[in-house]
DNA sequence: AACTGTTACGCGTGACGTAATGATG
DNA sequence: CATCATTACGTCACGCGTAACAGTT
């Protein structure tokens, strides 16, 4: 048995069970993860892959078993290396954070630059994403942070953090009827075509649940993943948009106008997520509570270790940031 | 990096850091293992051991999490092995279990006997010892299960299943003048020296406290491990005990008689206890199960996935079972 | 002197790559 | 015939053990 074998054995399991591939991203030759293979199958005697004729084509039960071990092997090996990485310098490295555009163009540029100040050996990247391409990242270990409001698909294995309280407005070209209302309703804001997010976005599907509950259905006449396109949109006339309140620039943003909609929609919250049995560079830690203060390294640590959801409570109102 | 590296290193750890000591026990040599931790440190780029002078005195912080991260890698390939041994035959292999005189000598009897039957190539062995004991030898993978009542030392990273609620009854030598009485009193117990368990069990502890809620100090003559041994003493005429119900056998047991006591001291519970992250082999989650029928494997892995025990009212009253 | 950890060195196993072979659609 | 897995084989490296060395008590 053998660390080789277990780093084979995943990639496999990775590339769609196929020896050619997995020894290409290896850089390696097929030979030798097919002998590994048998080897590990023949240590533990037991089959792990089923093949037909030359191909393979599934797991085993034990199979199935054996790269879920593997997976956590190896992912206990990333998280010794990182042990020394912080110990020669707790300074560098590199922390990879995977967000929707939203966040990452209104919500992290401030924080993104007080980390850099503080932190200029941290190789700092964003990935953007919607929920669903963020889990991934996080889950397959490409990123360490994830950073939206929630995916549509289950995360086993994902801790999550309540981190931000998103409030929302009304956004609508300058010199709109809108503006004129005293108070705004659902039904008033329904008698426009409305450009969302998409419906892979929490968001999204949150503000047509609000309309929904009063039994308004809204016309939506588009919907996009990036929060400047939708306001673009709105400028040019097309429709009025509901966005984050910290989306909105009064002075950068000519020809938009915001109206305050926190009495039609409840707050979103923005979650962090993050692997469990993950080793956290202490930078890491540092930027979690840069962004939210209530989320310090002991919470982190307790909540990652529990295995149900942190109250949704915890989440903090954004607090407005010079850009 | 290496398995070998991550065996040696908690080798290492677990010998009081004496290098010479680890290479024994692991039928290798010194050098072998002084050789392959610096090649670790080195590729680390991190010391790991405190070295003064020539010996090894401590363990760096970094060694500290690096030895925490090897033990769950050495758990998870032990898990591998295991996966590979149920998929050879599920009905072979060991099982150890870990527990108190009385549990072993009363309450596993009969199921063992069934287990046994069951499962014949099954390698069941039974260690005993203290609650402490049995929790340090589930926790160093020397047994798989532990069950007694709890220890007095905490046990992070070990789950426990609520399994057997235990009634308590007092024993006393035939023609004892407490069998005259009508309904027993703590006042009237007291009024007799008593023979306990000891104090590392929890049994022991419990009694002691309904005594002392009365403000009422009975007189301890002699505390014991073994029910037997109590049993002994308490026909000699040596003082009264407490014990659990079913550890006593009107048929064998000549010379002694039980008095009901469910009035006077609630009932203690058994717990099961297993390492968090351990692959349970099929025949374990039937033995769980022949021991308390709430405890089938979804139950158990739910169980083991939770960060928070589980309720004592789950667990369920010793059935009387045929010895 | 006894014990401990480290360095030096030679041996053999075993992992890897190349080439060849088998099997399948 | 293209694609994929397996077998065969030679090479090289790495892990191991022995021996020698160095620092403590």
């Amino acid at each position: 048995m053998n660390l080789q074998q277990l780093r084979y054995l995943t990639e496999v399991a990775e590339r769609g069970l196929n020896l050619s591939r997995a020894a290409e991203a290896l850089h390696t030759s097929q030979p030798g993860i097919s002998k590994q293979i048998r080897l590990l199958e023949q240590e533990l005697r037991t089959e792990l892959l089923v093949r037909e004729g030359n191909r393979i084509t599934a797991l085993t039960e034990p199979g199935e078993q054996a790269v879920a071990i593997a997976r956590r092997v190896l992912r206990e090996l990333d998280n010794l290396r990182r042990v020394g990485e912080e110990s020669v310098d707790p300074q560098r490295g590199s922390l990879v954070i995977a967000t929707t555009h939203a966040h990452a163009r209104y919500l992290l540029i401030p924080i993104v630059q007080r980390f850099q100040a503080l932190f200029p050996g941290v190789n700092l990247s964003l990935r953007q994403g919607n929920p669903d391409q963020i889990m991934q990242l996080v889950q397959a270990g490409e990123a360490d942070l994830g950073l939206c409001t929630r995916p549509t698909v289950a995360t086993p294995d994902l801790a999550r953090l309540p981190c931000l309280r998103i409030w929302r407005c009304v956004l609508v070209p300058e010199d709109h009827a809108l503006l004129k209302k005293r108070r705004l309703t659902h039904q008033a804001l329904a008698a426009y075509p409305m450009i969302t997010l998409d419906a892979s976005f929490a968001g999204g599907v949150a503000i047509m649940q609000a309309f929904a509950q009063e039994r308004i259905q809204p016309q939506v006449v588009l919907s996009a993943t990036d929060a400047d396109v939708i306001k673009a949109f709105v400028a040019s006339g097309m429709g009025i948009a509901t966005l984050p309140e910290w989306a909105f620039d009064a002075k950068r943003d000519a020809g938009l106008r915001s109206i305050p909609a926190r009495h039609l929609f409840p707050p979103a919250v923005s979650y962090l997520w993050l692997q469990r049995h993950q080793y956290l560079r202490d930078y890491a830690c540092e930027f979690i509570r840069m962004l939210s203060a209530a989320w310090a390294r002991p919470q982190v640590q307790q909540a990652l270790a529990s295995d149900q959801p942190p109250d949704d409570a915890l989440a903090v109102d954004v607090q407005p940031q010079p850009t």
